[in-house]
RNA sequence: GCGGCUGUGGCGAAGUCGGUUAACGCACCGGAUUGUGGCUCCGGCACUCGUGGGUUCGAAUCCCAUCAGUCGCCCCA
C-alpha cells in the first residue's frame, strides 16, 4: 500500500517551510503594530454556526463543505472560512463585555472548502485573517485595508491593486435588490439557469456571472452606489477620502460582489495584476458585517474583517521572482577523522550548540572530503577538525571556508576563535 | 459537478508512425588528490516506463479501464 496525501492538500517541507515562518512573523509583526491580538479558534464547528454564519445561499455552504457526524451523533464542519468562529468566540466568550472596544482579533491558521484543486486554490488553504469587532466608524474600515495593503507591501510585491464598492446598509440593498429584480425579471429567460435562480434567492450575483456577462442587461445594471441612502453614501465617501488622505490607491468597483452572505457596507479585494499567476487573481477580500454578530446570538455590534491566502501571496511572490530573506547557514562543521575523535566531536558540537552557534556534524562514517563537501552544501562558515592528533595534543583545527585560512586553538578557544572571526 | 493536458531512475527529462542493450542532465558514491570543500576530468550506482487488462511474433509507444497529478470552468482566499 502507497500511502498518499489527500487531494487538494500540501506537504509543506524544510525549504519551504522557512518561507511561512518568515511570511507569519511577519504577519504578527504587522498586527502588534496596528494593536491586533491573535485568537486561536477550533479548526472544526458545530455546522449550523457555519450555515448561519457564511449564509445559505453561498457555493461554500451548499457544496463545499467538509462536514461530518461525529461519534455523539452532532454535525460537525471544518471551517471554510475564519470570521463565522472568531465571532462565535466573541459572543460566547462576551468579548463585547471587556474593557478594550472594539476588540481587534487576528488569526492564522487551516480553512478547508471541497473543491476541485487548481492553482491557488487547495482543500486545504492557509488564511491569516483580522477582525475588529465592536464599532462602525470609517476610519477602523480603512485601517483595515491599510494593514492589508501594508502586509503585502512588506514583501515588496508589485501590481498590487485595491478595489472597494459599498453594498450599502440594510434599506440600500433592498431598494438596490428591487431594482435588480425590475431590471432583469422581463427578460430572465434569456439568461442561464443559475441567474434564474439567483433572481430569487440573490439577484445582486447575477451581475458577478461569468456566463452572461456579454448580455446587453448587465451593461446597464442598476449600480448599487446609485441605490445607497444618504448614510450610507456619506459612510463610502468617508472611507475614500480617509483612504485618499493616506495615499492609498484604489479603484471603486460597484460589481464587486463578495461571496458571502454576510457582507454589507464596505467590501474590498486586493487583486495583483500582471502575467503568470494563473486564473486567479484575487489575493484576498473582506469587508462590513454589520448584523452578523446579532445573527449568531450576540448584542447589536457591528464589525470588518478582512482574510488573505498565504498560498496565494507565496505565488505572487513567485511569479514576480521575490526572494525572501532566509537565511540557514551553519556557523560550524566538525569534521571527524576516526573513532576517537568522535567522543570529542560529540562534545565540541553540544558545547558549542550550548553558546549559541548553529553546529552540525558527521553522522554517516564520510571520509574528510565527504565532510567537507557536507559542510560547503551546509553554508557552513568554519570547519573544525578534530582527528586522533588535536585529540592528542588537545587542539581543533578551525578552517574559515571562506578565506580557506586555518588555525590550531585549544579546546576552550573555539567559541572565542569563531565569535571574533564572525 | 464539467472539460483539457500529463504520469519514464531520488529529481528534471528524451524516446510515443510498435522492433534488440530505455538517452541526457542534476543528485549520490568512488578515484585523479593517503587528513581538507567549492572548479575540472575519469569511473560507478540506480528506472516493475502510474496500475490492471487487451491487440501483436514483439508494447514505454496502439486500444480499453482505472488511479494519481496538474491546469481551466463554476465559485472563491
Amino acid at each position: 500500500m502507497n500511502y498518499q496525501i489527500p487531494k487538494g492538500t500540501q506537504d509543506i517541507l524544510p525549504g519551504e517551510s522557512e518561507r511561512w515562518q518568515y511570511i507569519e512573523q511577519k504577519a504578527r509583526q504587522l498586527c502588534e503594530r496596528y494593536n491586533y491580538r491573535e485568537i486561536r479558534t477550533p479548526m472544526f464547528e458545530q455546522t449550523e454556526l457555519f450555515a448561519r454564519g457564511v449564509g445559505d445561499t453561498t457555493d461554500i455552504v451548499q457544496k463545499e463543505m467538509y462536514t461530518f457526524k461525529d461519534h455523539g451523533g452532532r454535525s460537525i464542519t471544518l471551517r471554510p472560512e475564519g470570521t463565522a468562529a472568531v465571532v462565535r468566540s466573541y459572543v460566547e466568550n462576551k468579548m463585547h463585555g471587556w474593557a478594550e472596544q472594539p476588540q481587534k482579533l487576528y488569526y492564522t491558521g487551516p480553512m478547508f472548502r471541497y473543491e476541485r484543486p487548481q492553482s491557488g486554490r487547495m482543500r486545504q488553504f492557509v488564511q491569516f485573517g483580522i477582525e475588529a469587532i465592536g464599532c462602525e466608524d470609517p476610519a477602523i474600515d480603512v485601517e483595515v485595508m491599510a494593514l492589508a495593503m501594508d502586509f503585502y507591501r512588506e514583501f515588496g510585491l508589485n501590481n498590487v491593486k485595491l478595489v472597494i464598492n459599498s453594498l450599502g446598509d440594510q434599506s440600500s440593498r433592498k431598494a438596490h435588490r428591487d431594482a435588480l429584480v425590475r431590471h432583469f425579471e422581463p427578460s430572465i429567460d434569456e439568461f442561464c439557469s443559475d441567474c434564474k435562480e439567483r433572481l430569487e434567492t440573490n439577484p445582486l450575483r447575477i451581475l458577478d456571472c461569468k456566463q452572461d456577462s456579454d448580455h446587453p442587461l448587465m451593461a446597464d445594471a442598476p449600480s448599487i452606489l446609485d441605490y445607497l441612502n444618504d448614510e450610507s453614501r456619506e459612510y463610502f465617501e468617508t472611507v475614500k477620502s480617509q483612504l485618499d488622505s493616506l495615499g492609498i490607491p484604489y479603484e471603486v468597483d460597484p460589481g464587486l460582489v463578495r461571496g458571502l452572505d454576510y457582507y454589507n457596507s464596505t467590501a474590498f479585494e486586493i487583486m495583483l495584476e500582471g502575467e503568470g499567476f494563473g486564473a486567479i487573481s484575487t489575493l484576498s477580500g473582506g469587508g462590513r458585517y454589520n448584523g452578523l454578530v446579532e445573527d449568531i446570538g450576540g448584542p447589536q455590534a457591528p464589525g470588518i474583517g478582512f482574510a488573505l491566502s498565504i498560498e496565494r501571496l507565496l505565488m505572487a511572490l513567485d511569479a514576480q521572482g521575490i526572494e525572501l530573506p532566509i537565511e540557514h547557514k551553519l556557523d560550524a562543521y566538525v569534521v571527524v577523522m576516526g573513532d576517537v575523535a568522535k567522543q570529542k566531536a560529540v562534545q565540541v558540537v553540544h558545547h558549542l550548540r550550548k553558546d549559541g552557534y548553529r553546529v552540525e556534524m558527521d553522522y554517516l562514517n564520510k571520509k574528510m572530503k565527504g565532510q567537507f563537501k557536507a559542510a560547503d552544501r551546509l553554508g557552513a562558515s568554519y570547519t573544525i577538525v578534530i582527528g586522533e592528533d588535536e585529540v592528542n595534543a588537545g587542539t581543533v583545527n578551525v578552517k574559515n571556508m571562506h578565506s580557506g585560512e586555518q588555525k590550531t586553538v585549544g579546546f576552550e578557544e573555539i567559541s572565542n576563535t569563531i565569535e571574533s572571526s564572525l
